[in-house]
DNA sequence: AGCCTTTACGAAAACGTTATCGATATCGAT
DNA sequence: ATCGATATCGATAACGTTTTCGTAAAGGCT
């Protein structure tokens, strides 16, 4: 059983009497073996345990039965989007893998654009891209769908939240409660998302008659860490704000450990509000006062809509927007003068 | 731009004027090229945009640099888990790749071993398996670490939780409660932690003082789906007990679902205790009471126990038990006679 | 009995890489 | 000028599959 090397394709034919393209017709199905010869060789492979590399198969044939997820990172975000994916997915003849690469050497020409081109036609039969920063993708024939990305409709078909309305509700809300002096911390500047929820930002503002303070602007990557330098500034600046509205819940949760450092109470003296409604905000101290998107949801219509893709057939709709909304938690305080 | 083609290394040597092995050695920074060639390959290399197969490389070369987890599906707990081995990996020099193969046609034989067999070697320099049923697997010289499987210590490197202490947590709360009759509804009786949270869950009542009916003993299989029957046999019989303990949050969840379905409330007339702490249960209605494992820590420990082996080092401790601890919202009530 | 179709199987060529090893060319030393 | 060492590169054989195509045998028909 402890077997060091592999067992292939050509140990099972040699075991069971026949070639190696019998064996493999048998496994794939492939009519023109005799029921008899059938038996014979199912049997041999059961003996021996006999699986077939991945690679090999991927490498010659046209099919994989896989359907590959790009993430820049396993973080929340990407968690939620990938189990809405899985579900939808659950009953498919497909396999879901989920590879991350965004950490990987070659971030110059786009991680995204790296890993298609590495799994695409081979290991992966179709893909869904999470975040993508590049604007074009060297395949035509290869079914892809975006999520998040970086451009707006007419690029991929693609699946996304309702950001600017969204960050309209946050704004709204933050001034509903008297907030005047309301900053904003950015996300990555590659996403079309990031650059909806700055607009959203601004439109808000303006129709609150609200002055927006270019110094009140600071931008992140959507990442804890990313965060950490534009939330010290923010909290730290000689006319603080009162309130403080994150382009995501990553960078949200930064803001409340900077300003617990800081010596900040949140929301006594800052309001603030996030993006997302990744289930650690809800974890949060104070919770975190969030525009709520629906990720796994966004997750299942991009997996149908690639599905729909993969089947050819023209789907209704190639750019699908769903709706956010506002989650009150203690992190936003009507404002004290 | 838009090529339909795969630009394959033979491409690039047509182009660069020199073998495909020139080629092949600039891209994996092998020596024994001059500056010049080197230079030139690398030119045409951005030209044409060439980034070599997976699946090719995958067949060829001895190591991948890839690390992959295989899970039975994208369930909260393994998204979890997922997140700690992602912040373990990052920084190393391994790619991560998640494969969830459980729905897979070929559930008799065992879904990790295939998913292995296909994988290892070729695909994969290194596994982590989360709740793996299978007792053997067919593979000495590949490093593997196994989550919450299905042997106790023993069989291969593991992190898991303390089950049994965390499910004698759990009883004791109810009993402290003041709760006499306490119904279990049990996991996936192939993996070690159902059997040893039913054996804490056997230990405390015992204890206690307390009769375990076995009639309120049920057994699901940690799934949504699975918890259905069970979960209305416990909330439909004869003398219904006054509190649950599920075997884990996704099982806690479907029982709060039949509740509200059949009527019940919960906490007034049954009060339920998950396992996990999984990010829905935070967001249940009722908020469930739980025991938290540390879920991201088993995953980071996981893939850094992963390290030790694939570097051929001993690692200190090959069984590594994390510790639970109780957390208590909404879903349980003292009894009220 | 002759011929054509069908059935069952095998030989061999891919798929796109990497690794081994041999072949030049260059150079310094005797 | 000869020799040996060193640098640079290319042919070629793998890696483990799938697929195409050919072939032999068997069967059906006139």
């Amino acid at each position: 059983m402890l077997s060091t090397a592999r067992v292939t394709i050509r140990d099972v034919a040699k075991a069971a009497g026949v070639s190696v393209s019998t064996i493999s017709k048998v496994m794939n199905n492939r009519d023109g073996i005799s029921e008899e010869t059938q038996r014979r060789v199912r049997a041999v492979i059961e003996e021996l345990g006999y699986v077939s590399s991945e690679s090999a198969r991927s490498l010659r044939a046209a099919r994989t039965g896989v359907i590959g997820v790009l993430i820049p990172d396993f973080e929340p975000y990407a968690s939620e989007v990938l189990k809405g994916i899985a579900r939808a997915l659950n009953g498919s003849p497909f396999e879901l893998m989920a590879w991350s690469g965004g950490a990987g050497r070659d971030a110059t020409r786009g991680w995204e654009r790296q890993l298609v081109a590495r799994l695409a036609g081979s290991v992966l039969d179709a893909a869904i891209l999470v975040a993508p920063s590049v604007t074009s993708l060297p395949f035509d024939s290869f079914p892809m769908v975006a999520v998040d990305p970086h451009e707006g409709p007419g690029y991929l078909p693609n699946v996304r939240a309702d950001d600017r309305e969204g960050a309209r509700l946050a704004v709204e809300h933050l001034a509903d409660l008297g907030h005047v002096r309301i900053g904003f911390l950015g996300g990555r500047k590659d996403l079309a998302s990031a650059r909806e929820r700055e607009r959203g930002y601004r439109d808000a503002m303006r129709a609150h008659n609200l002055d927006v303070d270019e110094d009140l602007v600071v931008r992140g990557d959507y990442s804890r860490a990313g965060a950490t330098e534009p939330a010290r500034t923010l909290l730290t600046c000689a006319d603080r704000p009162t309130a403080i509205f994150a382009a995501n819940d990553l960078s949200a949760l930064r803001v409340i450990e900077m300003a617990d450092e800081l010596g900040v109470d949140i929301p006594g003296e800052v309001s603030l509000v996030g993006f997302d409604d990744i289930p650690e905000s809800l974890r949060s101290e104070p919770g975190l006062t969030t525009i709520a998107q629906p990720m796994i949801d966004i997750g299942s219509e991009a997996a149908l809509l690639l599905l729909q893709l993969m089947a050819q057939e023209e789907p209704p709709e190639r750019d699908i927007k769903l709706p956010t909304r506002l989650v009150v938690r203690e992190s936003t305080r009507v404002l004290r003068p």
